[in-house]
DNA sequence: CTTAATATCTGGTATATACCAGATTGATTT
DNA sequence: AAATCAATCTGGTATATACCAGATATTAAG
């Protein structure tokens, strides 16, 4: 290519993006193999993974390991200070959410655990690792930490919907305050292997401790988020 | 290199990282040059340049366009719901805050955020554009639109500091209600520009819509983040 | 029809190399 | 001492090429 002055792989990008914008490829729609388009574009794969990289960095398109490049869908829109969950959030916006327990055990609260909690290391709290998905598309990976003191038993329940709903209707639980922490962070380790993604990929750190009224833990959670599945929506009231 | 059965690239990062927490490098040291790195792992510029990459996304590292990679210092912790504001904040955790103000005009309010502020198009608004450093490392450009209703002549002040701070003090301003929405979001155009970062680095987006008691709009604030300049933290209180 | 083996397509990783452009440094001139 | 210029160092961009490994589609076998 070249012939403008600028960078070879901006304009590729900015081709790509109005040659998809032009096709109306809307959610989760494949694009051409790079191969094809370093050809289409008469350059080199490289310069196309460059320009393919700038589009996923602007959450435009995602990529499915050794499948090819997708179209992404909207982001979904969060507000983590609400208790509908992920499961109403996501199907209150049209789209299917699903969820895969990976494990859940009863272990023992590790330190870092224990000084946010409050609580001394050791104390007993079930921990659930989940993935969970919006139209088949794995979005995060959760942790859920939760004070067994309040659900005994929670683990032989159904945790592949929400978490929060069994615990406010089979226990009868209710939130009070909570603290949320948010910042983007890369996707690596089991994270990344769990969503399918690679490690490095840019993601969203979240989360969450939730304390009963009288301050009590009752629970933890640690989320990590595709970097370009979500929007955090928060309203906070004066 | 090779030798193990993990990528080269992974063994660069993580030999790499283990390097400079072995050296005790902290905020703001700079790493050897590329081609250094290269010949010192037996490996290309190129397989380096993933290796950086890495660290990057994990917000380990970050470039100073044709100076350099340096260690990141730590994020700051951010509070978008309290109203103290970038200056106090930075300050309050040992760092050294500064102002730039780029552009300041008395402009129409465009579509968009009439469809926000809920008032009509074309309504005069001040509109601010500030880029902000944190020890001379900048990590935000941020636009600010105010309602000159509130604070007739906002302009001729000093806006090199907390506006905030500004519209409380001098105009008895006080926020009441506010949306906030942030989510990940790669830096491009004028804004990848003004922080000297290549376009479609990641970064944090985040608004603020904030109205009176009465629901009047006061100022819409749009902040785009280098990604891994700040974590943030929101008290959520039911 | 189902299952298993195989070919092929896709992105992922890696090397080698080259030149460009901004930033920095050092020498030279005023 | 200050200003100017040139050399050099740095990351940024680009081409060409190769092979690997997982995903998918195709074919052959049961």
């Amino acid at each position: 290519m070249q012939r403008s002055d600028l960078p070879v792989y901006i304009q590729v990008r900015d081709q790509l993006w109005l040659w998809i914008s032009e096709h109306r490829l809307g959610g989760q729609e494949r694009l051409p193999a790079e191969r094809e388009l370093a050809s289409r574009f008469n350059t080199t794969r490289v310069t196309v993974r460059q320009a393919l990289g700038q589009l996923e960095a602007e959450g435009k398109i995602f990529r499915s390991n050794r499948r090819g490049w997708y179209v992404t869908p909207e982001r979904l829109e969060y507000d983590p200070s609400r208790d509908i969950g992920f499961y109403n959030t996501v199907s209150e916006q049209g789209y299917t959410p699903s969820t895969e327990t990976l494990s859940k055990e009863l272990t023992e609260m590790p330190s870092w655990l224990a000084e946010i909690s409050g609580l001394p290391e050791g104390t007993p709290v079930y921990h659930v690792l989940r993935r969970r998905s919006i139209d088949s598309r794995c979005v995060l990976v959760e942790h859920n930490y939760i004070n067994p003191v309040n659900c005994p038993g929670l683990l032989s329940q159904d945790t592949d919907h929400s978490i929060w709903e069994l615990l406010r209707e089979t226990y009868n639980l209710h939130p009070s305050k909570r603290q949320i922490e948010i910042y983007p962070q890369a996707l690596t380790g089991i994270e990344a292997e769990a969503l399918g993604v690679n490690p490095g990929s840019a993601g969203l750190y979240m989360q969450r401790l939730t304390l009963d009224t009288d301050g009590n833990f009752l629970e933890f959670d640690r989320e990590y988020w595709v970097h370009d599945a979500l929007k955090v929506s928060v309203q906070a009231d004066q």
